[in-house]
DNA sequence: GCATGTATGTACGCTATCAAACATATAAGC
DNA sequence: GCTTATATGTTTGATAGCGTACATACATGC
């Protein structure tokens, strides 16, 4: 029978996948730590010491180019790992990683994600599906940046942070959505305002909520479904070892 | 001494990192075919039955929407490998691989490729860190989406390409540069047509030509250099192990 | 209650790109 | 040579999103 930090562990569904004898190695070194909002997990080009999993936070994963332009390439919340670098071999990213949604995350020293990938077992198979799973995100993403409008972009940031938050409320501003989508402000204020009008969402001061999901996934463009269907596909929903 | 063949694999990035036990081990299964212009080598959702290592063509990842239309979100040449899906475990990918430019690759069966990626040795190693950087592209396509002008991308288009066919010279029409772009066909005849008559570029006719290259890497968008620094940095240029 | 900072709303002109239609030029086949 | 298909060039108008400026509304601290 798990303990009860097991099952808070479980509140991430990487960890939640891991089979129990590798949870149990893993536990001891896994901190609960609190995420801030707007921390700077992780800056382009600069080593990651430790890498998190986050269980009611929302990691953003942003690519800030040299004229302080910025979009977002993927979010990150329970579902995933922020950090991938480790075990990858590049050590470093050219991404930035910012805490979008404060809460809380499981962290880890990176050389021990390191060690666990190469002792080749169910963990180091979950982490390249893993790593799939988010190289199709990102490549959506590029997509969707190309052809879509921005309310479009915007019900798919809506659609893919609450699933990872596992809520139908954001702590963000318009302004953060913004940032994120890599639009500005105005055009956030305009589509959000449609959405709110025609009743999807409500919105005050930082906080969105979904009030009606349906609706919203009825507007969103094929770029939500395609990279949520691959995430289903890719990651077992519960522990499968 | 390496034999003729073995200099022939040689003409892929890739290939040639690899240590002589391993090249040696694989050569009797690596088969040279030819990429016709246009040859759909994966579609989205179906198992890679061989992956490829392009000599001096030139294949692009595509990401098609419902509509039809669709954006390029990588340009994989004698640096790289198409197909990831085999050992990174998803078995299918949602992006398309069409063969932009013709001519060789070496084509392995995907078994094979996986076999060898759980042997774990070198082999293991360069393909994760090949990953990262095909990564590394497609999350800077994804931000070169965003914010730059079409000029500018075609710039990096012409640029990553030309690299990764040790060639200057491409053979593409203006339509299909704009396909994998993800533009309309009259902005590439625009942005074409600019960097001709400021005598960077010459084409005719399906046959574009860098022929100043120092003054296009001049105009071109920070992506290009990102994104080549990370492939130097990841990947090595010639043998190491 | 009032001042201040922050979040959101609105309006203006500007530009890149889209959309569609059509004109011209080059290559390839007969 | 001529025909046809393909590649490139040009025009016109529409629109989404940008940049800037400013107005309003709400929250917090005093």
């Amino acid at each position: 029978m798990p303990s009860a930090e097991a099952l808070k562990l479980h509140e991430n569904r990487l960890l939640r996948a891991l089979p129990a004898t590798e949870l149990t190695r893993l536990s001891p070194y896994l901190k609960r730590i609190k995420m801030p909002l707007g921390q700077v997990i992780c800056e382009s080009g600069k080593p990651m010491y430790h890498v998190y999993f986050p269980t009611n936070s929302i990691v953003s994963l942003l690519y800030v180019l040299e004229n302080g332009e910025s979009a977002e390439i993927a979010v990150i919340g329970n579902e995933g790992i922020v950090g991938i670098s480790p075990f990858m071999g590049g050590g470093t990213t050219t991404s930035t990683a910012v805490v979008q949604s404060s809460g809380y995350a499981y962290r880890l020293e990176g050389q021990l994600l390191k060690d666990a990938f190469w002792r080749a077992g169910p963990l180091q198979l979950l982490l390249l599906r893993y790593t799939q799973a988010l190289l199709t995100q990102i490549s959506q993403t590029a997509v969707c940046n190309r052809h879509h409008r921005v309310e479009q972009q915007l019900c798919r940031w809506l659609l893919l942070s609450t699933d990872r938050l596992s809520s139908n409320e954001l702590s963000m501003t318009q302004d953060s959505i913004a940032n994120v989508l890599g639009v500005r402000r105005e055009c956030v204020t305009l589509a959000a305002g449609n959405l709110q009008s025609a009743g999807l969402i409500t919105y005050k001061r930082g906080k969105i909520t979904v009030v009606d999901r349906r609706r919203v996934e009825a507007r969103v463009c094929e770029c939500y479904r395609i990279v949520r269907a691959e995430f289903d596909r890719l990651l077992p929903k519960q522990q499968v070892f």
